[in-house]
DNA sequence: TGGTCATGTGACTAGAAGGTCATATTATAT
DNA sequence: ATATAATATGACCTTCTAGTCACATGACCA
């Protein structure tokens, strides 16, 4: 938390600090920030950085907090749709209205999302290449089997191709973050659970999560 | 690439500087990865790190590479289902075969995706909270939807707020990454051809990609 | 044995990082 | 006008970083 010397400035010089640090996090990430850097930008001296800051970390969870209390105040003012229209209503409403904030703070959001969803620091053209001939081949794959009549028509190749990367980039992500706290992540891997875990996300992947007519049948 | 020098080595070294290189890499990413404490860990001299390597860069390069030329040889030995089967067999295959590879090369397969898929260097017990909250309040509503049969009965509920929490931060950095590349980016939100996308996205989140029987009636 | 080329070494440079602190300035209250 | 408290400052410190280079050691061939 800043401390009170930072919260009693004028909001003017405040408004300078924070848009400095924006800035700096949305170029450089958190762990690369420079609070150097952050103090050139802004004007203000070393001393008084730490006056206000206890340091970075400090700084960037007041923007965290900025962010959310705005959010939040922005989320107030739309109407949610009525609990009756169901889970898939409310999760779009909640989707788009939070889509539509990012978009009024697109530095301050992103310096933050950067963060929180993590971020690519290092991006190679070799690594732009790699992804150029996975999504090409995925994009061979998906015309195939639209051809075969497999997929819905209505989805367009691109979406379909983000889908497919999705998945497989949260499964990897899902392996290394669960597997590496088991003591044997090998057999982990290979158990039946963690099998039907990854099966189960395919299949939704394929059939989706609402329950469908061929499910009430098969229950009744 | 690695120079000749690194190549000429006896592999027992080479395998040495790999390992506390991909020790260093998963402990802390690329960017914050020192080359001070790989020649440390490795017990090589700081010459011989820049007759082996141009920079920590390089060096990562070579870990790529090395582990992509061990899953091609890994993915040969397995055979893959027949194209008969399908897309969705096909896929299901891959990832499954990837997961069994990522498992046998952990700590490198792990070095290598935290630098492709985003490092999550920062981890305040703050974001933990909000990230608990988020999901519960996501466990609730799935609850309730399920309890009015909006939800396939057969997907348990942590995979529901898995599926739930992918979509939105897929659809955050989306909305950033392809956002910041327009000039305005609340109009470009706003806009039909934005709204239609994500419209669709959620579709298939709520009726997955394959083509149902409802939608081959309304084609036929 | 002497010469040549490949490999290895670590002290050294220069820059940037985070953080401290004695001092200077300004504002407020008496 | 004077005293007290709040705020501002930038030189300075340590520690770490990447990267260089003159020199040492080893291997192999004539």
């Amino acid at each position: 938390m800043p401390k009170q010397t930072f919260l009693n400035l004028p909001s003017e010089k405040r408004n300078i600090i924070i848009d400095a640090a924006v800035n700096e996090f949305v170029e450089h990430g958190l762990e690369n920030a420079s609070t150097n850097r952050i103090i050139e930008k802004s004007k203000i001296s070393k001393g008084s950085f730490y006056q206000y800051f206890d340091d970075k970390h400090d700084l960037f969870m007041h923007l965290v907090s900025l962010l959310e209390s705005e959010k939040k105040a922005y989320f107030q003012d739309e109407k949610p749709p009525s609990m009756q229209t169901g889970l898939f209503e409310y999760y779009r409403w909640m989707v788009k209205v939070g889509m539509a904030f990012n978009s009024t703070h697109p530095n301050m959001a992103q310096a933050v999302s950067r963060v929180l969803l993590g971020e690519r620091l290092f991006f190679s053209e070799y690594f732009e290449d790699v992804r150029e001939k996975t999504r090409d081949f995925f994009e061979l794959m998906i015309n195939e089997a639209r051809e075969r009549g497999e997929i819905d028509p209505s989805i367009d190749i691109e979406l379909a191709i983000m889908i497919m990367e999705t998945w497989q980039n949260t499964i990897t992500t899902y392996i290394f973050d669960e597997g590496m706290k088991q003591k044997d992540i090998m057999e982990w891997v290979r158990s039946a659970e963690t099998q039907e875990r990854i099966d189960k996300l395919l299949y939704v992947m394929e059939y989706g999560l609402r329950k469908t007519e061929s499910e009430f049948e098969k229950n009744a």
